[in-house]
This record gives structure tokens, sequence and C-alpha cells, in this order.
DNA sequence: AAAGCGGGGCT
DNA sequence: AGCCCAGCTTT
């Protein structure tokens, strides 16, 4: 393994080139913020959780007020971000850390917390207490296997580009500086060392890069292939009643959008279900349900879900077991985002033949936002 | 080692 | 229509 190039060209670049985000300006050294940051950009890009930040921020200042709220809260202020499981995870972190009267400021004491993984142990060590570990996430990864030309695929690769990325912090510059030194990491796979057409010209480390040198840069790093997704069909059932609240049920609290709110319906299935067929799996007996035209689709990382609605009028009654009756506005913001999908559906006309409304419509007008078909 | 787990932005 | 993103957890 040859030596990694001097961080020197790297901290002067980052000096003058420093992308500026909200979790770099005021409160610096906050582990609660930095934290919060790590956790909202796993596996999300930088574009998608600013404005999310902010809004996160001021409605749970520190860790003792996030400690301190409900999880139906959080979850609201989390719809629409993905991978539920990171909220349940801060939230649990969040009373761990109020219990035991502030944030470990070791890698390995915040490796125990739920949802810190090898990545964000390593990050919020280093910027938010300069601990001298260098974090390796898609950023790192691409960096380094293009500044040592690794054909390895990813994730076999990573057994190669974990110690190579370790190596850096064997040098002087860099463990002077730990949180900058790694943030300049990332903001060079963001900003230079880009998945396509890197800006090679302007990379601080131009001279030292094997793969530019062999011209073979974008092709790095290779990935395996992954599997196909599948498709599952789902018909959901939304009820209202005589005051025009809606009936949502909770998901279980692990598995897909878990602990969010849902609106109920049969379970996914590989075959489209007909209204007869689904009946069983309505919230509430005997109602006479309308289905609406258009089918709502959303990708998840893998499977392809169509769903189709069905509405009713409904008379006052206590929610079942598991759901509750909630006012639109706030339902529709605390939904998951499939579930908003869903939901749209219910501006749309009924479907051909589906109750005392004439069709002759084309289906879905109105509603061909993204994720929407007639 | 592989699979489950969201959603948006960009090409 | 894919690909990628400041990954973690479970099997």
């Amino acid at each position: 393994m040859p030596d990694p190039p001097s961080a020197i060209p790297l901290l002067a670049w980052y000096d003058r080139h420093r992308r500026t985000l909200p979790w770099r300006g005021s409160g610096g050294g906050d582990p609660y913020r930095i934290w919060l940051s790590e956790v909202m950009l796993q596996q999300t890009t930088v574009a998608a959780v600013g404005p999310r930040y902010g809004r996160f921020l001021a409605r749970f200042p520190d860790v003792a007020a996030l400690a301190a709220a409900p999880w139906e809260d959080v979850a609201a202020e989390w719809a629409g971000l993905g991978y539920y499981a990171r909220a349940r995870n801060l939230h649990a972190a969040a009373r761990a850390v109020a219990a035991r009267g502030g944030f470990p400021d070791t890698e390995a004491g915040l490796r125990e917390l739920p949802g810190i993984g090898a990545y964000t142990a390593a990050a919020v060590a280093a910027i938010a207490f300069n601990r001298p570990t260098v974090p390796v996430d898609g950023n790192v990864e691409r960096v380094v296997a293009r500044l040592l030309s690794i054909r390895t695929p990813l994730p076999a690769a990573r057994r190669i580009i974990a110690p190579a990325a370790a190596r850096f912090m064997e040098q002087e510059a860099p463990r002077a500086r730990p949180g900058d030194f790694v943030q300049a990491l990332f903001d060079l796979g963001a900003t230079i060392c880009t998945p396509r057409r890197p800006a090679c010209a302007l990379c601080p480390w131009r001279g030292d890069c094997a793969a530019q040198r062999e011209g073979i840069q974008e092709t790095l790093p290779a990935k395996s292939p992954k599997a196909a997704r599948k498709r599952r069909h789902g018909l959901h059932f939304l009820a209202r009643d005589p005051a025009g609240r809606l009936l949502l049920r909770h998901r279980p609290p692990e598995g897909l959008l878990g602990g969010m709110l849902e609106i109920p319906g049969a379970p996914w299935r590989e075959d489209t279900w007909t209204l007869e067929e689904a009946l069983p799996h309505a919230p509430l007996p005997g109602l006479p349900w309308a289905l609406r035209a258009g089918i709502a689709h959303h990708g998840f990382t893998h499977m392809d879900l169509e769903m189709r609605l069905a509405e009713a009028a409904a008379p006052a009654a206590p929610a079942p077991e598991g759901m509750a009756w909630m006012e639109p506005a706030s339902a529709q913001a605390a939904l998951p985002t499939a579930m908003r999908r869903l939901f749209s559906l219910s501006e749309a006309p009924l479907a051909e033949g589906a109750g005392a409304v004439a069709s002759g419509g084309t289906g879905a007008r109105g509603a061909r936002r993204k994720g929407i078909s007639g």
C-alpha cells in the first residue's frame, strides 16, 4: 500500500473553498448539533437535509428537549426524511445521553449509542471533539479509491479503503485539526472528486492521484451489481368521520416505515387487489367504500409499490385499537411520503363503475404530480 | 456477506 | 430511468 499524499494541500484548499453549511455555523463544537447533522445526512443529500435541519433544531433545541419529547412529535418532525429507524434511534440515543449527563467524547463511547455506527462515531469524534480519526463515508470511499486506484468493487473494497484512509492521521497536519481535515475530505468528494465528471483540474491532489494518472478516475470506485426491485400492490381505505377527520393506523415499531402513521389497508402483495377482495382488511366494517381513480406509485430501495385508494364516510365512532382519528392537516404532515402520495388520490374522481358518480373522465386529472398516475 | 430500510436531487 | 447520497442494523 503506497503512502497517502500529504494532507497539507487539501487543508489549504479547504481553508479557501469550504462549503457554508447550517451545521457549520454558530454553535460550533456543540456535539448535539453535529450528531444531529450526521444522522440526518446518513444516506441523505445535503440539499435534502438543508431545509429540515434548522426546523428540527428549532423544535428540539438541545438533547434534553429531544429526550423529553414524545415519540409522536419526533416522528412527525422526521416525516418525509426516510429511514425512520434513524428517528427511533435518535430519540433513544437522546434519552441515553440525557440520562448519563452528556455526550461521550470518544469514538468508542459514541459507538455504543443507538443509530451510531462506525462512520458516525468517527465523524462526531473528529468534528465535535477533534479526535484523530477518519470517518469513511461515500465521499471518502470515492476519494481514496481514486487516489490509490483501488479497482476492487465495493463493498469488498472497504477492507482496503478503511485502513488506507486511517493512515492520513499518521500525518501532523490532520492531527492538528481533525475536524477540518475530515470535512475537507467530504467537501472534496462533494464538489471536486464527484461521482461523474470529477473536476480534476481543480483538485489539490491532482498530481497525487493514481487513478487520474491512469485515466480511469471516472470508473472508480467500481460497484458490485445490486438485486432487482420487486413490485408490490396495495389497496388502502380512507375513512372520514362527520367532523372530516381521517382514520389512520400506527405501523409496527420496526420494519418498513416502522413507527409511522399509515392509511390502513390490505397487505402489500405480488398480485393486484380488487375492492371486494380487500374489503375484509377495511378498518371499519360495513362502510360504502368507493374506489378512487388512479394509482399512487412509490419506489423504496428494494421494492416498487403501487397503491389504490378507497374512501367512505364513517359515522362518529371511537377509533379501533392501534388507530386514531386525526385532523387532515396534522395527519398529512405526519405521514411518510408514500402515504402522502396515496392520500393525494383522494382529490381524484371516483373510479369507473365505483359508485353513483358517472364516469367518463380519463382518470386522475389534476393529480399527476410525482408518483401519481391514472 | 447480504439484505432490509426512504426519499429526493441530479444526470 | 438510473445512480447516488456525511450508513445502521439484523440475519
